[in-house]
DNA sequence: TGCCTTAGGTAGCCATAGCTACCGATTTTT
DNA sequence: AAAAATCGGTAGCTATGGCTACCTAAGGCA
């Protein structure tokens, strides 16, 4: 195996804590296929027949779902050592969710999902490790959607605009700190309009809530802002 | 082990496809401990450490979400063989994310997590079920949360009713069919109050599209449906 | 049988938030 | 350094959908 490739396994969240000897070992029970994609084509088409756990080894693909009418919506923009269908691997389903472009060259490996927790096993060391990444992998992309679900089912602007800031509050730990998301990214992730977001924020900002400056927040009165939140 | 507690957790998905007796050889490595609660009292509390996998042996509990000014929301009513808290079971987070309470007399049993990736894992032979079965149950979780966003975040009314009647007829294949959710469930589920969508469901019913009483659908012309999903 | 509860449809009012348009500031490209 | 693209704030208009209120149908129960 590709010493390069060896060493974008070992930096991916699925082989965490997996070391390279234990990983060359595996790869010889798993017999992952790998392919090539050219810029502009597709790794997975969504509805087809499922092909494995994918691993990007190079090259950046995006996760994207189209709609009937053709319209495509970029769901996530993923690089070399990240996953896709992770979801799919163990589930009952056996189509793709959604597609999977190249947009660029892409090098993908293939993992065929029964094999993690085949016959081989016994004999690998490193497959309880990667059992136990597959379950740290799907909890966390599981909380994940769970607290989007929470922030998509918010009626109102300002409880949104509060619950948020007071959820990067609690992580900061201060009453100033740098936004993750840029004001598109933002609205795009709670899902409303740029502008009705901006507005908003404004009429925080009148109130005395908060200030900010592009990213950058300050938390001016915090008790108000938990009001805010209902 | 008591002969109820087995039956309830053979039918469990987490014990699924694992002989009472492979459970009986299992539980005496897993040690797991069995609380019981009065009603109306908490089984979990939100921000509080975690306390392990749950499996609600009998009893009826509810998860719920509890907003800083002391509003409740019920996310799931859960029954004997449900579990809760496995998002959070693989997941480097080490907290409730939601309380559950007991609705009426609870008996719960616990399985620390680390028990289920632990040492015992070569000799007992449902293991490897067990295993697997969390990580079904993982993936369909996630996969549920994330077609749940995927209707959270459509803009339009139509596109949400449209899109979620589409996927029906779909699961369906037929014209007519009942609908798993009544109204209130359905408007929730989609995040939407019931009077709007009733209204836009008579819209719809109006321009020819639909028809509908109570829960029964007939899709009169899928075209039309499809064009309102954008 | 009659009462009570739940489910669901309809209507009117109006606040919210989406959309378009525009502009200034900042960053990136050439 | 100029040009182009991105980012973000503001304003006005308007459609959408939430809310209250009310009414009818259907199911449950004594």
């Amino acid at each position: 195996m590709d010493d390069n490739v060896v060493k974008i396994l070992v930096s991916s969240p699925i082989f965490r804590d997996i070391s390279p000897n234990q990983l060359d070992i595996m790869l010889d029970c798993l017999k992952p296929k790998i392919n090539t994609y050219s810029k502009n084509s597709y790794i997975a088409v969504e509805g087809e027949p499922y092909t494995g756990l994918g691993i990007l080894l190079s090259g950046e693909a995006a996760i994207i779902k189209e709609s009937a009418s053709g319209s495509r919506v970029i769901m996530t923009v993923i690089g070399p050592g990240d996953l896709f269908g992770e979801m799919i691997a163990f589930s009952p389903r056996k189509h793709w969710p959604a597609s999977v472009f190249a947009q660029s060259i892409c090098s993908v490996m293939f993992l065929p999902p029964e094999k993690i927790i085949g016959e081989c096993t016994h004999v690998c060391g490193g497959y309880q490790q990667l059992i136990k990444n597959m379950l740290v992998l799907l909890s966390t992309k599981a909380l994940m959607l769970n607290q989007r679900v929470e922030y998509l089912a918010i009626k109102g602007m300002r409880e949104k605009i509060s619950i948020y800031l007071l959820e990067q509050y609690k992580i900061n730990q201060k009453n100033t700190f740098v936004l993750p998301l840029k004001r598109n990214e933002l609205a795009d992730y709670l899902s409303v309009s740029r502008t009705a977001l901006s507005r908003e924020l404004g009429r925080m900002r009148d109130e005395g809530i908060i200030e900010f400056y592009r990213t950058s927040v300050k938390i001016n009165n915090p008790a108000l802002l938990k009001r805010g939140a209902e």
